[in-house]
DNA sequence: CCTAGTGTACTATCGTACTAATACACTAAG
DNA sequence: CTTAGTGTATTAGTACGATAGTACACTAGG
């Protein structure tokens, strides 16, 4: 894995960088991308190839580290663990994805805008968003 | 328009009181429940309300009134402007929701989640979401 | 004019979140 | 031991959000 496409992120977001890690980072783990064993980029690796502080990523590993995604090795790489096994089912997948489609569900009612219409929206982003070379 | 029922804030949230208090008005202009002309209530008003400084009042308001949302009047409480005419066509309205609904997508791209799926849950959500009086 | 009501500018302060800089403990390999 | 590589504890610095208190310009009504 090169740290070049291990994550990206958005220095203009509000959202810090740390978190924008952490949720990139679960959502691989969860979608099998990377699987249980597998080596991650180390801190000060990491840190270069997004031009950001070595500490802002090892806050980030901590954290995902804390909840159980990451094994620590001491004087080595940390690790993807074992209990997050790659590629849950989807029905744990689709948890990850609820608070934002929360959101955006809250957004609707307070827009009175009908269901049928809110789908529909969705509907073509997600097609928007399809990857023309598939 | 009763300050108590004009706006909720949620001071435990992370999103800054002021931005809460920018979209919900924003929402509700749109979606036709403040129609052009209406009064809002006054920065004290709100603030005592909602049991926070005016001055953070006074900074959604001015920041909706440089948008064109609000208009001030001099000396008296401002009004919903007219340009941003009461419940605009439902084409304008899904507008304000389509951010969020862009990263949820972005969210289900990066988990591999089949679009139904993603779709699916979405729907889910929006039937439990709906107000069982109606 | 006077009063009470608009919104706002200004300065100061506090708490918190995020990032940065430095120094440290640890491990594997030579 | 030495070196280079792990992650991180600790400390600062910076920015932002919210509050506090005061003062100002304006308007409607008496």
């Amino acid at each position: 894995m090169h740290p070049e496409h291990f994550v990206h992120i958005n220095t203009g977001s509000a959202e810090p960088i740390y978190r924008q890690l952490v949720e990139q980072v679960r959502r691989r783990i969860a979608a099998g991308q990377l699987r249980a064993g597998d080596e991650i980029p180390s801190v000060r690796e990491l840190a270069q190839a997004l031009a950001v502080h070595p500490m802002t990523v090892s806050k980030a590993y901590s954290l995902l580290e804390a909840e159980g995604a990451l094994e620590r090795r001491r004087g080595l790489s940390m690790v993807v663990a074992a209990q997050h096994q790659s590629a849950q089912p989807a029905a744990s997948r689709v948890a990850l994805l609820r608070p934002t489609l929360e959101r955006a569900a809250a957004e609707a009612r307070q827009l009175e805008l009908p269901d049928r219409q809110a789908l529909k929206l969705f509907d073509d982003i997600l097609k928007e968003a399809k990857d023309p070379s598939s």
